[in-house]
DNA sequence: GAAAATTAGTTGATACAACAAACTATTTTA
DNA sequence: TAAAATAGTTTGTTGTATCAACTAATTTTC
């Protein structure tokens, strides 16, 4: 009588319920652990932030993106963040939707649409990104400016190395 | 004609393909987006070796708090995690089967049903921990002791203060 | 001290999001 | 120019956490 196999970590579920992560004492000297504790709290603000505007994070991302790169396809966009493309039609079905962007078919190449951030879109990224550094402030409220600086130089060097990993 | 909307960012996806995440570089000065990008790295590289074992980071993190703990019911340890109760029994019938823990229905309330961990618990748990531990270091190799030792710190920091909140 | 309410654990159904496969329309390659 | 590849879309599948309902036991309340 075997019950279904469970698999996976219980991200989501805290991602989206909101609450805040207990943080166990027995658990408390995992490094692992903690590292993805306090991501999700700050996670978790920034989403609360972000669906105000209707949005979840990698839909922010992709507006930042597309604003500072300029407009590309939905492949190009959906391989530069490891999104499926059929995911990328669903997210920017709902960008486009909100008239955040716009899906142009390409001139030269008709199957592909080219993707370009709207008036708009600029307009609202200003506020999520507004929204996002408060939120995120929030969150590192009990940290110092020393501190801030340090995570974060720290996060750089650990991310930027391993890149190259792999 | 609207299409489902999407809803959840694609933390599941990257845990289990195991890949190493993509740091895109218009996104890389974004504080949440680095962190969660860290975090994932090492708890991917963790649950690659723990799934040797045939659990999940929950499970390894149950089987800590019945070691240290001593014995508890299934809906204690699961309030303890934020774990709901439907899903705490999926993950204890798999560590039971495994013969990580026992079930012993409780002398003086027949409803509840203690957790123990076994001696092959133990022993499997001190293995994981051992594999953990490696994984961690090797996520971590490009920084130092030093700034190890304060990302633990500044972690704990995070942490703890935000227990009080909310 | 019995009825009512609560609780522990379990099960099955549901919801939801990512992915795979199949498809259309186009473009590139051989 | 025929074949292969690609962009985008749709549909269907899969996997996982949750909800709702259920059993059995306990505690509360009157």
């Amino acid at each position: 009588m075997k019950r279904k196999q469970i698999a996976g970590p219980s991200v989501r579920q805290a991602l989206e319920s909101g609450r805040c992560l207990p943080l166990h004492p027995y658990l408390k000297d995992y490094l692992g652990y903690c590292f993805i504790k306090g991501a999700l709290r700050i996670r978790i603000a920034v989403d609360r932030e972000l669906s105000r505007f209707g949005v979840v994070a990698p839909q922010f991302g992709m507006l930042i993106i597309l604003r500072e790169a300029g407009p590309m396809t939905q492949v190009d966009l959906g391989s530069q963040m490891a999104i499926d493309k059929a995911t990328m039609v669903r997210m920017i079905d709902n960008l486009e939707e909100k008239k955040f962007l716009t899906r142009a078919t390409s001139s030269t190449d008709r199957r592909a649409k080219y993707l370009e951030i709207t008036p708009a879109g600029r307009h609202a990224v200003r506020k999520m990104d507004a929204a996002r550094k408060r939120a995120e402030d929030e969150a590192l409220v009990v940290l110092n400016q020393d501190e801030r600086a340090q995570l974060k130089r720290i996060l750089a060097k650990l991310l930027m190395s391993s890149d190259s990993l792999k």
